[in-house]
RNA sequence: GCGGCGGUCGUCUAGCCUGGUCUAGGACGCCGGCCUUCCAAGCCGGAGAUCCCGGGUUCAAAUCCCGGCCGCCGCACCA
């Protein structure tokens, strides 16, 4: 029985230490995993990798944040998860079994239970004496059961209630004011996270890839959609095509994306944000920089009823996979205004930002007035107190006060004043700035799941069952490996000088092995891009190895002191071979 | 969560149906040594498996039965 890519994928990586299940001794735990040493060092660098594309790139105004995992509940209430993110659930009270309350109840009276409310489902329950289906026993009343991991923060009492995020996003609502107070209140604006999220997933059964505690990446982008100001939507996304498959060529069964400028696709409205558009085209080449063919990626847009509560249209980027066809890596959601205004009506804070009009907008209105000089008159050295009574209100208010009332005299506060102090007047003016709240893109990526995607498209099959990593070396683990052509004294001291010299730049690593070639294999394994040997001519003269590229078994003769040099150039992505020193041909 | 299938050294597996000959066999990998002037294949030696966990049947269980855990497939659920 031959192992599929999945199977030999991931028995390299539980094997060579990228990542495990966890809680192994105990049984073991789904929807959890361990990274191991070259698992750590993976996700360090394709997370570091994202820093570099997502926020490095766009310093100008994309900032990274970082925010609690744990939450006070009133949080997640204004998000809407705590509503959208919970099912209904009833157990049996004495084979303990639990199910969905809304199916349970279509399965037994085959009514639509869809959308009922707690209350609903638990007078059905109870009238139409609905029992466990399994054992007949007596089922409890009806429970929410939330994907949310709860907790509380300090005592345990209700008001204490806290959720462990399922998204890092709402960090970067609820900081929105903050750092766009920071940013010179400037737009657009990008705020970014790279964080653990907790989803309490029903029964996750995908290995790394459905977890119920992983590591997003995430940019909530915000922008005036009046005044998007997305140039950079031309500028760097014209030289290459995305491949979309549209809500609607879903519904009428295609399956193949079409191909498109994403200055184009929000032209012609198919996405409907710029700012999506142009991370979905930023997303594109960094799923590419991670080993992926354009080809073998395309961004799926979500029905209406596939969406988060929150999102007006929604793409996932999906990377074709051998055991699941396509898997999703990352998520483009167009969040529009939802968040901010909820956390306004939560938390009755000022998140609005400020739009200067080009145009001042012109008022007319209806304003009262009052003669100072007439009430310094009237009233004497009592004038100063009128004055701060007056002052408080507005003049449109003390219009409203003048017109609710007939008398000669109206009342302030306990101070009677006459009306012929007042004069009504019509007033222009002028608005220079108005309130709105920005509208968001979110583009958010899984890092677990990048890190199962690069391995599998880094993975190569040789003739003999050798496998070769062929990891972007950017992203590789290890760096350099040391070989010895024999394992001598004099060969072993020269590896381990370049050892010390090395292990300050790079993680570094001597090879060990029966045979040279056994060397290089356990090298190519784990994905190392080059491994420097030494030979006879290095041990005889002492001054230089030859360096291996991976990918094309070349090699060229290289003085010691020029290493690490090399090292950064090919790293870069260079060809070493090109760099003028003497090239050494492959030989099987 | 439901239904079906599965779980034997690190890995892939033999054995299970037809219980005892299994103190569980092999291959690769691993460890020690020899050999070795460049791509895993030579020689010698060695370690490594509570046969997923718990219970039951039986004189006797890797093997049969039940429950649990984990995995795979389908359904459901799913930022």
């Amino acid at each position: 029985m031959s192992l599929t890519k999945y199977e030999k994928v991931m028995n390299l990586a539980i094997r060579r230490g990228f990542l495990w299940p966890s809680f192994e001794i105990y049984g073991g735990q789904s929807g959890f995993y361990d990274l191991g040493p070259l698992g750590v060092l993976l996700k360090n660098n394709i997370v570091e990798l994202w820093r570099e594309v997502f926020v490095k790139q766009h310093q100008e105004f994309v900032v990274e944040i970082e925010t609690p995992i744990i939450n006070p509940a009133i949080v997640f209430k204004a998000s809407g998860h705590e509503e959208h993110f919970t099912d209904y659930a009833v157990e049996c009270t004495s084979c303990h079994r639990i199910f969905r309350a809304d199916h349970l109840i279509e399965e037994v009276l085959g009514t639509n239970a869809e959308g009922l409310s707690e209350e609903e489902l638990n007078k059905i329950i109870k009238e139409h004496n609905v029992r466990c289906p399994v054992c007949g026993g007596e089922l409890s009343t009806v429970k929410k059961f939330l994907l949310l991991f709860q907790t509380y923060i300090g005592p345990y009492s209700l008001e204490n209630l806290a959720y462990l995020r399922p998204e890092t996003a709402q960090g970067m609502f609820i900081n929105f004011k903050r750092v766009y107070e920071l940013m010179k209140r400037r737009l657009p604006l990008g705020i970014a996270q790279i964080g653990k999220v907790v989803r309490n997933e029903i029964s996750p059964r995908q290995g790394p890839i459905r977890l119920r505690e992983f590591t997003i990446m995430e940019i909530e982008f915000f922008y005036d959609e009046k005044n998007p100001q997305c140039e950079l939507l031309d500028e760097r996304c014209s030289d290459n095509k995305i491949y979309i498959l549209t809500a609607e060529q879903r519904i009428q069964g295609e399956t193949k994306p079409i191909s498109i400028l994403p200055s184009e696709a929000y032209k012609e409205k198919i996405i409907l944000s710029p700012w999506l558009a142009y991370w979905m085209c930023i997303a594109g080449k960094f799923v590419n920089m991670l080993g992926i063919p354009l080809e073998k990626t395309y961004f799926e847009e979500k029905l209406p009823t596939e969406r988060a509560h929150y999102s007006k249209q929604t793409f996932d980027q999906m990377v074709l996979v051998d055991k699941w066809g396509k898997l999703e890596v990352s998520g483009h959601a167009y969040r529009y205004s939802y968040d901010l205004e909820r956390h306004i009506v939560f938390s009755k804070s000022d998140l609005y930002a400020v739009r200067q009009l080009k145009e001042p907008l012109i008022v007319r209105k209806r304003v009262a007035k009052y003669d100072k000089v007439a009430i310094l008159k009237l009233f004497g050295k009592q004038a100063g107190d009128v004055f701060k009574k007056l002052a408080k209100y507005s003049p449109e208010e003390l219009l409203k006060i003048l017109e609710s009332s007939q008398r000669d005299e109206i009342e302030i506060e306990g101070m009677k004043i006459p009306r012929t102090v007042f004069t009504v007047e019509d007033v222009e003016e002028k608005i220079w700035v108005e309130k709105f709240i920005p509208h968001v893109a979110e583009p958010s990526f899984g890092a677990e799941r990048l890190m199962y995607i690069t391995l599998e498209y880094a993975y190569r099959e040789l003739e003999g069952g050798r496998v070769v990593l062929s990891l972007p070396k950017k992203l590789a683990p290890i760096k350099v490996g040391i070989a010895t052509l024999i394992d001598k004294p004099q060969f072993e001291a020269l590896a381990s000088r370049i050892y010390n010299m090395l292990k300050m730049k790079y993680y570094v690593v001597i090879l060990e092995g029966d045979s040279i070639g056994k060397k290089y294999a356990y090298a190519d394994e784990v994905g190392i891009p080059f491994v420097i040997t030494i030979d006879y001519d290095s041990v005889v003269e002492g001054s230089t190895v030859t360096v291996r590229d991976r990918d094309t078994r070349k090699q060229i003769r290289v003085p010691i002191a020029d290493l690490a040099k090399v090292i950064d150039l090919g790293l870069e992505g260079k060809d070493i071979t090109e760099f003028g020193y003497p090239v050494i041909e492959p030989k099987d």
